[in-house]
DNA sequence: CTAGGGTTAG
């Protein structure tokens, strides 16, 4: 398509309007341009350009009003919808169907019914009856306001006065029935509409398969999902992304990974976001490889994991502590120049330090700091507790220290249980001598000296 | 002789 406009266009309005001086022009390249500025986004410039046209004394179309109005419909500017559609009344001109469709949907947006219904009266005496999308507009409103029986009084009435029901009006009332949970209502509602000669298209399925997904009957989902294909209709992203979360919610991934093979069978493309639901699923639901092997899988299509699925991933190893593939996938990262952060250090640390490995803990937290991202208390906690449980109370004195000097971290909790093992399995004089080091540590950093340690473990009657 | 175009849904 060629480029009418761009953003960087000067003043298109005012160049038109030397050129007619020139040549033979009709004011409808006004139109044209209001059109071409809505289509661009440029809603203001259209906005202006409908303005300057009237100032001009030339008198937009109806379809370019529509157009504009469209635009303003989109971006939500409501006043301006408005603004508009009293200028058309102020130069006479004649708003028409579309017009008051697009108001009323502006009005079905608010919360005033009655504003509607004053605005519909006024459109009657104007000589225009409401039409099928007027009915529809009006039918969708009240569905998702909760107001069924007005929904049905109007999808009853459409047919006296002679705008039959269609896929739009049947799909909002199937929608309107599934939010209330009466999903198997809403299949009647469907078998009906097949009934009565149309055919269901994905939005209709899609409805009823979501209300269904929503009540967890996914065998159910699943056979209409099964049923649509089978009618030619092609199930879209929404359609996979519904049934697979229907199954992620019932704890069902395996049968969420057999539909989307099935799928890939009858070459219906996934996107990738619904693998990586399933991916950081299988990690919620503690099946690091699976999930693994899920994320390999899709990387021969192009799939590059983000570093919130590389964390799901290393998080769920470190909890099932298999820490040498956790510590493998961060290897992967670092090559892939996705920078590990906080996050995926926090629960490399914690995993290696509960499994005993907490010098090579320690080795990692270096790492971390290598590339600059500054360790936390947890972390600090992680490796003193570690090292404390390891009995290797030297090297847990000396991060101690290494967290306050360094990234001006004072955990007391930490310094606890220092303090604790060191009571069990040292004198009194070694305790004393391990809180003048630190309390000097303290001091060397500014900070008060401090707190009764000995207290909390019953020392203090000394 | 005529030019181009607008509305409702999960």
């Amino acid at each position: 398509m060629v480029k009418v406009v761009s953003p960087d266009d000067g003043d298109v309005f005012g160049s038109l309007v030397l050129c007619g001086e020139d040549c033979n022009w009709d004011p409808v390249v006004f139109d044209m341009l209001i059109k071409a500025y809505v289509k661009a986004n440029m809603i203001e410039q259209g906005f202006g350009t409908f303005r300057r046209s009237v100032e001009v004394g030339f008198v937009p179309s109806v379809v370019a009003c529509n157009c504009l109005l469209n635009g303003l419909v989109k971006l939500r500017c409501v006043d301006r919808c408005w603004e508009v559609y009293e200028e058309m009344g102020r130069i006479g001109i004649h708003p028409n169907a579309y017009t008051f469709n697009m108001l009323i949907n502006v009005l079905c947006k608010d919360k005033d019914v009655d504003k509607v219904n004053e605005f519909i009266e006024k459109m009657e005496e104007e000589g225009f009856d409401p039409d099928v999308v007027t009915y529809n507009t009006l039918i969708n409103s009240y569905c998702r306001k909760g107001r069924l029986g007005d929904a049905f009084y109007l999808y009853k009435i459409m047919y006296r006065r002679g705008a039959l029901p269609d896929l739009f009006s049947y799909t909002a009332l199937m929608n309107g029935l599934c939010k209330e949970g009466k999903v198997r209502e809403a299949h009647q509602l469907f078998h009906r509409m097949v009934h009565r000669g149309l055919s269901p298209d994905t939005m209709s399925y899609n409805t009823l398969i979501c209300g269904y997904c929503k009540e967890g009957k996914m065998k159910e989902s699943r056979s209409l999902l099964y049923e649509m294909i089978g009618n030619g209709v092609r199930p879209d992203s929404f359609t996979c992304r519904v049934v697979v979360e229907g199954y992620g919610n019932e704890s069902k991934l395996l049968s969420a990974l057999n539909l989307l093979s099935e799928l890939e069978r009858f070459e219906i493309p996934i996107s990738p976001d619904i693998y990586e639901y399933l991916v950081v699923k299988l990690c919620e639901e503690n099946r690091p490889f699976a999930a693994k092997s899920l994320l390999e899988r899709i990387s021969h299509y192009g799939y590059v994991p983000d570093i919130d699925v590389y964390n799901e991933l290393i998080l769920s190893l470190c909890k099932c502590n298999y820490v040498a593939g956790a510590l493998a996938l961060k290897a992967e990262m670092v090559n892939k120049n996705i920078k590990p952060n906080i996050v995926t250090y926090r629960a490399l640390i914690d995993c290696l330090c509960k499994i005993n490995k907490s010098v090579e803990g320690e080795y990692v937290m270096k790492e971390m700091v290598k590339f600059g991202v500054p360790p936390d208390t947890a972390i600090c906690k992680a490796l003193i507790n570690g090292y404390c449980k390891e009995m290797d109370i030297n090297r847990a004195e000396s991060l101690l220290g290494f967290f306050a000097r360094e990234f001006q971290i004072f955990d007391t909790e930490s310094y606890n249980a220092l303090v604790k093992v060191l009571s069990e399995n040292a004198d009194v004089t070694t305790l004393m001598e391990l809180q003048d080091r630190m309390q000097k540590e303290l001091e060397l950093q500014g900070k008060m000296p401090c707190v009764p340690y000995l207290d909390d473990l019953g020392f203090c009657s000394i």
